[in-house]
DNA sequence: ATGAAAGCGCTAACAT
DNA sequence: ATGTTAGCGCTTTCAT
């Protein structure tokens, strides 16, 4: 297998200089039909491809774009993902694909990495909204950054879903149902889909009264995992909540688990709310009612956002999109048994 | 904000020369205590990162790997994807991601793509395993390539999935409750996963004998949506299977809807298989008896492929690892109805 | 309109 | 042991 032909093997066989290579092939005006033609065709017979490296050495721009979510098999990243890469491609960039396993050396590390690439821009879900190192580094690029679902202190653009609303509308729904004891699983509070799920949960309670109502907060983490151990723990407790809240990308699994493991009937036993719609709360049986919102258009709104900035708004403010949600009702909520009988 | 420094910067910080700089950050012997320690403060100073662009095109090795699957939103792929990020991290690769839709064009536009960003290393799943224009093009590749569940002529290293003696041992399974008319849902022949399934399929059949048995094959893509159509015409049909394999990553919703779509039990009017095992399978109600492969191992087992490869064993065979499948068998399978009575 | 040459940041070969 | 320099493949400036 011979090199790949560089611009000098193809000036060569064209018998031009390597500087009216690069002219024909960048498009520049100033080139005759004749040098044109007679590159193209050495182009063709060398069948030479342009080497993206040495363009990004001398160019000081990679078309790369980095991509770091907290744990890509979980299916509403693969959503943003993909309709992320989709949008990107088309522009000629190519994604750098990471997780963060939420932790924040990792964070840091993968970052630094992807600076010594030289990345022009990055999306990112960070694991901390306040955390000084992190935020300070990133600050320190200069290129665009997109946060998902994140709100840090620095000015930076940000796609945003309305878990606030979502979340409220989940509980009001359940409140009218007759629910009065009800629990919200969700991820650490330090962090914006946690912590506005909890603001949209606790304001709902507050419309019953503090007499009347039983609302708990369990905000650990967002992970399947955690959402298993604290399920289990509420359903096995002695007052055990009549609805669930499952306030995470990953969590209702981990609901579902602990809920069949007590052997419990959905509705009947308990109801249940997914904070995110999948194809396992769509299939349930019952289907899983869950808060909705579009992951391709976070993806594809992050790179909107990320390739206007490229485009030349690099100083424009920054931008913070938020995007709605919508409550699916399906046959996971009822009326809590003490109630109908 | 300032320009990043370069090794220049830190040469003269460090008042000594480049190639010094260069051979302390490399670790060659070579060196002076005195010059290593002021190169090392100086590169703490400037906060020193070197340009892997620069290095990229001066080592000809850019320690990217490139990854194409199908669809990375099917959570199956998102495991392999994530153990295949895992595996690679340490090494200091990159992963390139993009999804090729099973659409040719796109495949031989990305693997362009690819080339032209110079990847050390290849993982992806071809949308086809005869097609000249594809197959030629990866032949003529100079560099490592993992084929991720494909068999095509080349002698390409691959990760291979035993369909074969999973579907055998679904079908046999569902002989045994009794069933002698069941389908199979799964993609074209023309690839792998389906090739195998549907060897195994029939492999079963032939135990039957001819006469009893009604085993029906349909091969036309692996999607969701045809999971949905094939199965709803199946379902629709005056004799209608007794059982269904769904016999492809993303198939079982799409078969879970029509059975819905029909207002049909499970396990009482039709038994039901997933051909790979996701969260919707094992939290289905009833739960949906599955073949179950570890897709890390597959990601992560493709990464020890071509870093071999890229570790100097360039020369050596290819490789065919061949992952075993297990039947996990849950609550969605019974006697056929008639047989019961 | 075209050729020649500088230079992007780095590593390695060559001097000393 | 360390400094100097060529050169990776490309684009662009400067001559002509």
């Amino acid at each position: 297998m011979a090199e790949s032909p560089t611009i000098r093997d193809v000036a060569r066989a064209a018998k031009v200089a390597v500087g009216s290579v690069s002219r024909v092939l960048n498009g520049h005006k100033s080139v005759s039909d004749d040098v044109r033609s007679r590159v193209f065709k050495a182009v063709e017979k060398l069948k030479y491809e342009p080497d993206r490296v040495a363009q990004s050495m001398r160019l000081r721009v990679t078309k790369t774009i980095a991509c770091a979510t907290r744990d890509i098999s979980i299916p509403g990243f693969g959503n943003i993902v993909k309709a992320a890469e989709e949008a990107l491609r088309d522009d000629g960039y190519t994604l750098f694909l990471a997780h963060t396993d939420e932790r924040k050396e990792r964070e840091i590390e993968l970052l630094r990495a992807f600076m010594r690439r030289r990345v022009d821009a990055i999306i990112m879900t960070t694991s901390s909204e306040d955390d000084v190192d992190v935020c300070r580094q990133i600050e320190s690029f200069d290129i665009p950054v997109v946060l998902l679902d994140r709100d840090v202190p620095a000015s930076l653009d940000s796609v945003l879903i309305d878990h606030y609303r979502g979340t409220r509308a989940a509980a009001e729904y359940l409140i009218s149902l007759g629910h009065t004891h009800v629990a919200l699983l969700t991820g650490r509070s330090t962090l914006r889909p946690g912590r506005e799920r909890i603001r949209g949960f606790t304001e709902a309670a507050t419309q019953l009264g503090k007499r009347k109502s039983n609302f708990i907060v369990r905000s650990q983490s967002f992970s399947k995992e955690s959402a298993f151990s604290e399920a289990s723990s509420l359903l096995s407790s002695s007052s055990r909540p009549t609805a669930i809240i499952a306030g995470g990308m990953a969590m209702l699994p981990g609901v579902l688990q602990a809920v069949r493991a007590h052997g419990l009937r959905i509705p009947d036993d308990i109801s249940i709310i997914a904070g995110s719609d999948t194809d396992l709360a769509a299939l349930a049986t019952p289907a899983i009612t869950a808060v909705r919102w579009s992951e391709a258009n976070e993806g594809r709104l992050a790179v909107e956002l990320l390739l206007s900035r490229l485009k030349g708004e690099r100083r424009r403010e920054a931008s913070r999109i938020m995007l709605p949600t919508e409550l699916i009702t399906r046959g996971s909520c009822a009326a809590p048994l003490a109630r109908r009988s």
